[in-house]
DNA sequence: AATGGATATGTACGACCATGCATATCGGTT
DNA sequence: AACCGATATGCATGGTCGTACATATCCATT
């Protein structure tokens, strides 16, 4: 089982949090949302995202319990079952991170060729 | 057993890697080379981490192999037991994370402030 | 009231990982 | 040769986490 493997490149793990400790809002739960918006349910974004309902529905839940503010709107029963769409804030949360995040992202490559690239590079060819 | 919490803020984990994992190096390398370098020993730097020895030493070793070089210079046996340094490499790349490291977090600070704290200050009133 | 598709939630199992325990090895000094 | 403190490694274990399985609930439509 071998892996692939390239360069050595920086990689990034952004998240909110108020007690330091990671889960409350990421990437993982930036895509979820982004995928209930387009799909309108939880269970199609879940399948459309590789996750199981289960995962999706628990990562929703804990979420608006850490930020005391709920994402979405659920409505169950009806000839479609039911349906999710993402509330105001919700939407709002899922636009901010996103220009957050590609803010952030930026920022990292420009230090990282500032401060390691040279570094690593030069010891790719000595190795 | 009650977290503390805070106001939500960012957060974020940065690492380098050839495949996209993390796991090759990252802020825990980086303290215990740090730790290496001002103890001269890879035992006495992990009790000052707080971390047991087995780890430490592992977490050399993996990323040694990940990266390709080697970190430290280690010798067993004397009056001392053994020491351990780090190498040129070492040096380098800790002072060069540190660098990059600090720049990453004031980007991270900076497009928090623009982009998500807003929106989250507001939500804290609203709750 | 019967249906169907989605939400809601507990439970269990397996993979992965951090940590600890035990033990072997090394080699300059005494 | 004995010693001592550090390096070197395998192995067992305990907890976390993702994922799967099983059910229960809901309700507009028919």
């Amino acid at each position: 089982m071998k892996k692939e493997s390239g360069p050595v490149r920086p990689g990034i793990r952004l998240y909110l949090s108020d007690d330091g400790s990671e889960g409350m809002f990421g990437d993982g739960k930036w895509r979820l949302l982004r995928s209930i918006e387009e799909e309108g349910s939880i269970r199609r974004a879940a399948e459309k995202l590789g996750r199981g309902y289960r995962k999706a529905w628990g990562d929703i839940k804990r979420t608006e319990n850490a930020l005391g503010r709920e994402l979405v709107r659920k409505t169950r029963g009806g000839p479609t079952g039911g349906a999710t769409e993402l509330t105001e804030f919700g939407r709002e949360l899922l636009e901010g991170w996103q220009r957050y995040r590609e803010a952030v992202m930026e920022g990292m490559e420009g230090a990282f060729e500032l401060h390691l690239s040279g570094l690593l590079e030069r010891s790719e060819d000595e190795r």
